[in-house]
RNA sequence: GUGGUAGUAGCUCAGUUGGUGAGAGCGUCUGGUUGUGGCCCAGAAGGUCGCGGGUUCGAUCCCCGUCUUCCACCCCA
């Protein structure tokens, strides 16, 4: 007993906090709901196994592992795709395709930590499974962007930028790149701006890239726009085509206010294959808010059916932060419909009857758990935001008349307990 | 991991160049009003001054270590 705050990295969520939490889960869900996607979910334990083989060894340092009474290597979960990932190929033959999903989890990575990030977060996902159409990137984007709408947010606030590795794998196709070279590729680019050119040249040249192909991703990284990348590009170039169906499908959403192509997003997981994505903070110097992308192999690579599918996924550290500094975050608590207090113990049975029948109604109530002096219980009522304060006295118990009083307009109500809602 | 910063009441922070009993505002509680909240007034509770060691007659203050926070870099996405 001798330290009593949370575990590095963990949060506690005082009654204040969960408040905010539940906002940013309710315009999550909101969002899920309304574009049609089913919620899922799994444990928050799962076997060590799985985990690697999705995510490659160097993550697997970062994963919080253990061993249960048996000797099985488990593991909490570092994101949820993996988990997806399980229960598709489970059940591969009795799905219906495309399936669009939802899932709200606590994810857990052991890790540096600086402003937004923790060792712990929930992590809203969103995965289009089994649909090989750029419809399935407009719908992830357009229902995440629903979901900060939701919270009050904007084209002002946030902007997602689209990238494709599809199109930088075409880019660079003239030339006979290794996996390897090509994953040190993707990390110059995502470098761009963050470090200095001769750095990124440093990198580059430590991964044995050779002078030709670095000179190349030099021009591909000032590349600005689709147009400009056309020109770079053969004539049937399949990356453009999608990136053009992409951007005219989220006109008709509604959503290309929000767009920017950007050559330079590739993310960082190695499983995704096509279009990525990350909406970013337009004034806390453009952190990552989401992000995600088109991953067709996943499924395939772990043993299930080639299902061409997309994700989203989306933490509530960084969002929270945000919604702070634009001092968006919900204030007040809701406030309960009823509060019913008491003068002394003979009353009590008297309030409980009409709490009991106010609920019944499915207003909201909450009743003493002891008598109170009315100046008590009316400061308490008011703390509670209370919308509307009953006090049980002896005269009340005699008379069998309740006064309801507003707290707000501070009126008075006489009626009697039939009459109550 | 490296460098810096800070840690004093529930919260935000003063303060002591080392000296009897450690301060404010906000919050909480009580009373002013044994049947009415917000405002006001009065009062109270609440602290091992992050933790451990050292120096000293004496440490919240100085020194060392350690943990934690925040920031930057590194790393990672």
């Amino acid at each position: 007993m001798e330290n009593f705050a949370p575990p590095r990295g963990m949060r506690d969520f005082y009654p204040e906090d969960y408040r905010i939490r539940e906002y940013i889960f309710n315009a999550w869900e909101y969002a899920a709901k309304i574009y049609g996607f089913e919620f899922w979910d799994a444990p928050v334990v799962e076997s060590m196994e799985l985990l690697e083989r999705k995510a490659g060894e160097e993550i697997s340092e970062q994963i919080y592992s253990f061993e249960d009474k048996s000797k099985r290597r488990l593991a909490l979960r570092a994101e949820l795709t993996p988990s997806l990932a399980r229960m598709i190929i489970n059940r591969q033959g009795g799905l219906s395709f495309p399936l669009k999903w939802a899932s709200i989890g606590q994810c857990f990575r052991y890790e540096r930590m600086t402003r937004g990030r923790k060792r712990e977060h929930y992590q809203f996902n969103l995965d289009i499974i089994g649909e090989e159409s750029t419809t399935a990137e407009t719908e992830v984007i357009a229902a995440t962007l629903t979901s900060l709408e939701k919270t009050g947010l904007s084209e002002k606030e946030i902007r997602v930028h689209i990238g494709s590795r599809k199109l930088l794998v075409e880019l660079l196709s003239e030339f006979k790149l290794s996996e390897a070279q090509l994953t040190a590729c993707y990390m110059a680019l995502d470098k761009k701006g963050k470090v200095s050119d001769e750095e990124i040249n440093k990198i580059l040249k430590n991964e044995n890239i050779p002078e030709e192909v670095i000179n190349k991703l030099f021009r591909v990284i000032s590349i600005s726009s689709l147009e400009e990348a056309e020109s770079y590009l053969p004539e049937n170039s399949e990356a453009l085509k999608e990136l053009k169906e992409f951007f005219k499908f989220s006109e008709s959403y509604g959503i290309s206010k929000y767009l920017k192509f950007d050559i330079s997003i590739v993310r960082g997981l190695g499983y995704y294959t096509g279009i990525v994505f990350e909406g970013k903070a337009v004034k806390s110097n453009l952190r990552t808010v989401f992000g995600g992308g088109r991953y067709n192999n996943l499924l395939s690579s772990l043993g299930g059916r080639e299902l061409p599918c997309v994700g989203m996924g989306f933490g509530d550290v960084v969002i929270m932060e945000l919604l702070s500094d634009c001092r968006k975050l919900p204030g007040q608590r809701h406030g309960i419909e009823y509060i019913i207090g008491y003068m002394n113990a003979d009353c009590a049975e008297f309030a409980q009857k009409a709490a009991a029948k106010i609920r019944k109604s499915g207003k909201s109530c909450s009743v003493g758990l002891k008598p109170e002096k009315p100046k008590q219980f009316f400061k308490k009522a008011d703390r509670n935001n209370a919308h509307n304060a009953i006090y049980i006295g002896p005269d009340e118990l005699e008379s069998g008349k309740i006064t309801i009083k507003n707290m707000k307009k501070s009126e008075d109500t006489i009626k009697s307990f039939a009459e109550l809602p």
